[in-house]
DNA sequence: ATGGTAGCCTTGCTA
């Protein structure tokens, strides 16, 4: 069985002993990562490497970057999303370890929706839909993980009223989420859970944490080959819950031989 | 009441 596991770090450098504490303790197999903020050079390779894993980084400074983890080698890496040569966000990063295709995604919040930043992530996404028809039709096991910052239903946000205007619960985010669905993928933790209100993100502000005021935003998309594989689905809330933790949480799937 | 927190570096911007 292989597990593989997505988790938004909010800085590789600020979580490093959480990280290393929870890559020891839960030992996923492959773990994809979002939110570095730094570039390669500060990525802390040695701290990784010496619990096992290789890593394939795709780095940036102050915002983004992201990242592979396995305990397998990792090969045949592509770096950014294709389609839009003049876009340097670090935000996609792919490759092939332990026979799966693994992406790790960090999909454009769009915030404020009046500003530019909400037509990048429709054109992101688009461009995101695009490349996974291409990898559907590879018809290999492949698993597209990362933060995709969109509320797939009212069910994955603590107050669809406060959320209404975002962007990550407009209509034109979850349209875009639901093409990557029909496409064939499948979204492992809805298809094993059916309890409304299980939250991957919780805001640092305003006690969100505390009062279970969080967002279900972190997904793991699985081709039909993965998705015939899908033994289990879950989020670890342990992580949120440590000092100096990240406001998003670990999300992993287990797939069987 | 437009606050509150966290992380980075651009001491404002992003989330």
């Amino acid at each position: 069985m292989t597990i593989v596991a997505t988790w938004n770090v909010n800085s590789i450098k600020a979580r490093l002993p959480n990280a290393l504490e929870w890559l020891g303790a839960a030992s996923p197999d492959v773990v994809l990562l979002q939110e570095l903020k730094c570039q390669d050079d500060g990525f802390p390779r040695l701290e990784i490497e010496g619990l096992g894993y290789h890593a394939e980084v795709l780095g940036q400074k102050s915002y983004n970057g992201v990242a592979i983890l396995s305990k397998e080698p990792i090969t045949d890496v592509l770096r950014g999303l294709p389609g839009n040569p003049e876009d340097e966000q670090a935000r996609y990063i792919e490759g092939t370890t332990f026979g799966l295709r693994v992406a790790s995604i960090y999909l454009p919040n769009g915030n404020p929706i009046a500003s530019e930043k909400f037509p990048y992530k429709l054109a992101w996404m688009d461009r995101l839909i695009s490349h996974a028809r291409d990898l559907k039709a590879q018809e290999e096991t492949t698993v597209l993980g990362g933060d995709y910052n969109v509320v797939p239903s009212d069910e994955d946000v603590y107050s669809p009223e406060d959320f209404a205007d975002d962007a990550l619960c407009q209509p034109e985010s979850r349209n875009r989420f639901r093409q990557i669905l029909n496409l064939g993928y499948t979204e492992a933790y809805r298809a094993l859970h059916h309890e409304p209100n299980r939250y991957s993100f919780w805001d640092y502000q305003g006690g969100a944490w505390q009062k279970d005021h969080g967002v279900r935003i972190d997904h793991l998309l699985l081709s039909p080959q993965a998705a015939d594989r899908l033994e289990e689905c879950d989020i670890d809330r342990k992580p949120r819950g440590k000092q100096k933790a990240s406001d998003h949480t670990p999300v992993w799937c287990r797939l069987r031989d």
